[in-house]
DNA sequence: ATGTTGACTTTGGGATCCCAATCGGCTGAA
DNA sequence: TTCAGCCGATTGGGATCCCAAAGTCAACAT
């Protein structure tokens, strides 16, 4: 269990997210020691890492301010991740000892065939299918030989959509025949876009291995896109209910922060 | 001024990237509030801070610990960083709407140009090449379209030697007439490739854009083999030393980052 | 009626106190 | 002699108190 300032930290940050503060609102210390039952000091520490995570920031007089991103702020947030990513493809493409963690690729490749083969498409399906997506991901960026890409990322992955190795689902046609098989053609193509890159890394094959990872990252963007267009005005909220990723993130998601920090 | 747990921060991190707390050394907040003299308020402030930029990790147990980063660890973030600056030189100069800063990049060329030309390599002409150099890549970085490129930026820019900008001279060499004349040397070809990537962007050229941005980042990563060629066990404290940076960043820097954040 | 000033309120920063968890050492028993 | 258990010292987390600065509002003077 972590301390009550990272948790509280963790709900605030989920609210300022699904826009339960509206834009530019004024936030007291005061009223969240209220509304959260807990101490100054704890508040204090969970809005200084808010304000470093560009979430909040002070203003010069008194007071802290929202900064509630927008779906603009996640697009480019996606955009910046799969550059650092394609980036870290690259370079474990020319590591010469990219060999030890190759296995570790295709076990993950391998178990996401599995599971689209399977052909179940229920929550429990899914979460495992992003849990081996994250460690495809999580595997790349920890062993492409530069843990500052692996950092970078980390740091920016309090953005909703940001968790590295995140997978997108869309909910809404999940419903019909017709929209479950679009998603499983989606999740063949991108798992076929971890083979080839898992076969780049192998071959080392650095431009490709980058180029296709940079394609593979635009698949979350493609997502965002379609429901741009399904909805007008879309929030945070609305991306987060149309796709399959958990707000509340759980054990491996930190866990996982806490070994790129490392 | 700042709040006090903000400066702390900074002296803290001071003391860990100059080497003044030895590898793995634990830390304690006693320890720290006696020998700067404030209570545990700030320095817990400080120390959350410090944590999430990842010079320092919390324990499970009881303690932190410093995460001193080494000069691997400063290359490594250059490279993200010139990563960064290359994709948000492409991205400028595929946006429409550059034309409208353009001149701001014109005018620090300009400024740099005739720096060099006057010929004087005293500390003042350096701390305003530095700015202008500064100006450049703040710039591309804040109109390249997307924002979050700087922020990203600015997340990392606690580094010693990756404040945006940041330029680096060889103290050593500067003090013989061939040494300047490399130094000078080197400073033009640094405008050059800015002319150039100011060129790529009016003109649209995106992929020459990031390309150059690519190859004028490398410069510094350059620089640091040059000094580690220079002496076996090179340290950051010693980066520091040759380098013309200064390590006490004052005004310019900070408001860069805040106007960063935002 | 409006502008200015002063007092009151709000609020965030810093200090201090308290508590719980943990680590280290000491003692006693096997 | 060694190991286990207990007790005290250390230390970090949370709560509370105090203070200064800034914001607000009202009253008074022009």
């Amino acid at each position: 269990m972590e301390s009550i300032d990272t948790e509280l930290a963790a709900r605030i940050r989920n609210d300022i997210v699904l826009g339960n503060y509206g834009e530019e609102e004024r936030i007291s210390e005061a009223r969240l020691c209220d509304t959260h039952k807990v101490s100054r000091t704890p508040v204090r520490l969970a809005l200084r890492m808010l304000e470093h995570e560009g979430l909040i920031r002070r203003s010069e007089g008194r007071g802290y301010f929202v900064n509630a991103p927008n779906v603009n702020d996640v697009l480019q947030a996606v955009q910046v991740r799969g550059h650092l990513e394609s980036f870290a493809a690259r370079l474990m493409a020319q590591s010469p000892d990219r060999f030890s963690t190759l296995p570790i690729l295709e076990v993950a490749i391998e178990e996401i065939d599995r599971l689209i083969s399977v052909g179940k498409m229920d929550h429990a399906s899914i979460r495992l299918m992003q849990k081996q997506n994250a460690v495809f991901h999580k595997t790349i960026l920890e062993c492409c030989g530069n843990d500052f890409i692996g950092f970078t990322c980390s740091r920016i992955s309090h953005m909703p959509m940001l968790e590295v190795g995140a997978m997108v689902f869309d909910r809404q046609v999940l419903s019909t025949k017709e929209g479950k098989e679009r998603s499983n053609f989606r999740l063949k193509l991108g798992n076929s876009q971890h083979k080839v890159i898992f076969e780049a890394i192998q071959k080392g094959d650095a431009v490709r291995a980058g180029g296709v990872m940079r394609e593979h990252s635009n698949t979350m963007i493609e997502y965002i896109q379609v429901f741009e267009k399904r909805k007008e005005k879309l929030t945070i909220k609305d991306l987060i209910d149309y796709s399959g990723i958990s707000v509340t993130r759980k054990e491996h998601d930190t866990t996982g922060q806490e070994k790129l920090c490392s």
